[in-house]
DNA sequence: GTGAAAGCGCTAACAA
DNA sequence: TTGTTAGCGCTTTCAC
């Protein structure tokens, strides 16, 4: 009932404990009569290895660990499993970390993944302790790469999308159906890709020459969306045309203007961004701007990797295209009645 | 530049190397002069235990896993979220790691923390290869739960919410506000919730003497939601009431019923399960089951900790209860044109 | 191809 | 209170 060790193995098998590790790290040296009987051996015995062991004596765990707040967010969704099939191709494992809200204060020092060298790297995804989590990573030294930043200029590599375009893209496509009177709802400003997104939204409506309308929502919500639109149609607004910054924030818009008798895409058009797992399961199907989670996935256990086994002395930070996807709650303006 | 060990912290504080040992520990037998120099060396140095040393010193990680699937889903997210909190403290970390679908198959042989010794326990987060789990995790002799299982009786101790009072207690909602036509849409027959939900529901039919009318769900979401009204009333059905085994399910049934042209609580009642996050962000707000997430997480950190102690020879699983949110989608029957 | 020996960094008896 | 002495289970030179 005792713990089966490779001793165990060994003696069951009848060679030397050097090729039974042999064995275990798939080298090739080892004679095919012997790799059967020690392959047997640990079979019969139910031998699995101990990692602990096997970390302590060659300085690395196989782990890279991912940290994250929430998990109600298809394209974090996205990004984690992209990143989990990205390890495993390449031999390791993830383990993922929530931060508890409660953790946000002292989260640095109490997180598992940093408090000792459990992980061999780690990928910050969205955090809003990024400060701190940097700063304690390089003092201790861990490989780290931010997906998602919210700092202007991180001193660290981060693997991002380009939310200005995106932002650009999105308001760009209304003005191409014809919409002049166009709304835009920011998210909170502690979002770097937010603030980006505005600006994007900024840049086309003065290209066009026409003045921006922005509502600051507290937060990438249904609630939020639904009383953004509320109030202003309370101060007389009257868009033709809404881009949300984030799918709930559409999504709530939605519910509002429906509310209020609006038909979409007829009396109002909407564009969302994230293209959340809903956004092509609500009625009408919501135009909404895609961002490339598998690549982001990829690129960022790229990167880690190189900086991990140090074959890339200088890695450099990525910043991908989102993609415009067009689908039923935006048309073309036609003036009616 | 190289790994500072507790040697370096030994030589610098200049006691011996179980002092430094026991103040790691928080042992009470060392004298504060003693503790004071070793902690003051370690901040000079930067030191952190190595984890793998401590677990092969100690044979266990202070870690516990948990498994999931899907990370969009409140209910999940809630439960793990009252899972790290219990954890963290009794002194406990958790490493959460994700199957992805391609995994579903020899899931249980490839993941991270069954293959070694990584965790001290885990957590099985509604998993559907329950079976292939249990049966390894059963002869790796790693203590663990299930949260949500989906296996009728499973040899494993088991967390979960009553989903047959759940479904009844919707049902009887209804009844209560006077309907007599309550279709009821189930999600996937794999999921033993979904088929308890639907015997609750069948029951409470029952006992007011009223046949059941069930449509059987692909996927718990909303698209099938939305399907699965427009063909029940393309087949001319008329119920006055629906229970949607799940939000997804009643937010995809309202967006249907509306494009039709019926006024929801007026014209039809709607209730979800789960109370998905946004189940009070809609229009009109959602009335659905809610699941006692955290008390979920509590008792399954509970119990597990039990069985790795070993301190309680004989854990028993446990059934929650479930509770009925009221909120606008349900209003009393009236009849008219 | 194979094996003996020397760690990896820490904890846990057992004495002192 | 503190230190000495063994390991924990595996990988990795370096000879054979």
């Amino acid at each position: 009932m005792k713990k089966v060790s490779i001793l165990d193995v060994v003696e069951k098998s009848g060679v030397s404990l050097v090729t039974v590790s042999r064995v275990l790290n798939n080298s090739t040296t080892v004679r095919e009569i012997n790799r059967q009987k020690v392959l047997q051996a640990m079979k019969d015995l139910g031998y699995t290895p101990s990692s602990a062991a096997r970390s302590l004596a060659r300085g690395s765990t196989g782990l890279i660990g991912i940290t994250l707040q929430t998990l109600g967010d298809t394209v974090f969704d996205g990004i984690i499993h992209a990143v989990n099939e990205s390890l495993e191709a390449k031999g390791y494992f993830l383990a993922l970390s929530i931060a508890s809200p409660a953790q946000m204060d002292n989260s640095a020092v109490n997180h598992f993944l940093f408090q000792e060298d459990r992980v061999d790297g780690i990928i910050l995804l969205s955090t809003f302790a990024e400060k701190e989590y940097v700063l304690e990573l390089k003092r201790k030294k861990i490989p780290f790469v931010i997906i998602d930043n919210h700092i202007e200029d991180t001193k660290a590599i981060t693997i991002n999308v380009d939310n200005f375009l995106g932002g650009y893209e999105a308001t760009k496509h209304l003005l191409n159906l014809g919409h002049t009177k166009i709304m835009h709802i920011s998210g909170p400003e502690l979002y770097l890709s937010a603030r980006d997104r505005r600006r994007g939204y900024e840049q086309a409506m003065a290209e066009a020459d026409l003045a921006p309308t922005v509502i600051m929502a507290e937060q990438f919500d249904i609630r939020c969306g639904f009383d953004s639109v509320k109030t202003c149609l309370e101060h007389g607004l009257k868009p033709t045309a809404v881009f949300a910054g984030e799918d709930g924030l559409a999504l709530g818009a939605m519910d509002a203007f429906r509310d209020e008798g609006y038909h979409i895409p007829r009396d109002i058009s909407i564009v969302g961004y994230d293209d959340q797992y809903f956004a092509k399961a609500i009625h009408p199907r919501l135009t909404t701007i895609r961002q490339p989670m598998e690549k982001l996935g990829q690129e960022a256990v790229r990167i880690l990797l190189e900086m991990i086994d140090g074959s890339s002395k200088r890695s450099k930070s990525v910043c991908l295209t989102p993609a415009l996807i067009v689908r039923e709650s935006t048309a073309e303006w036609k003036e009616h009645t």
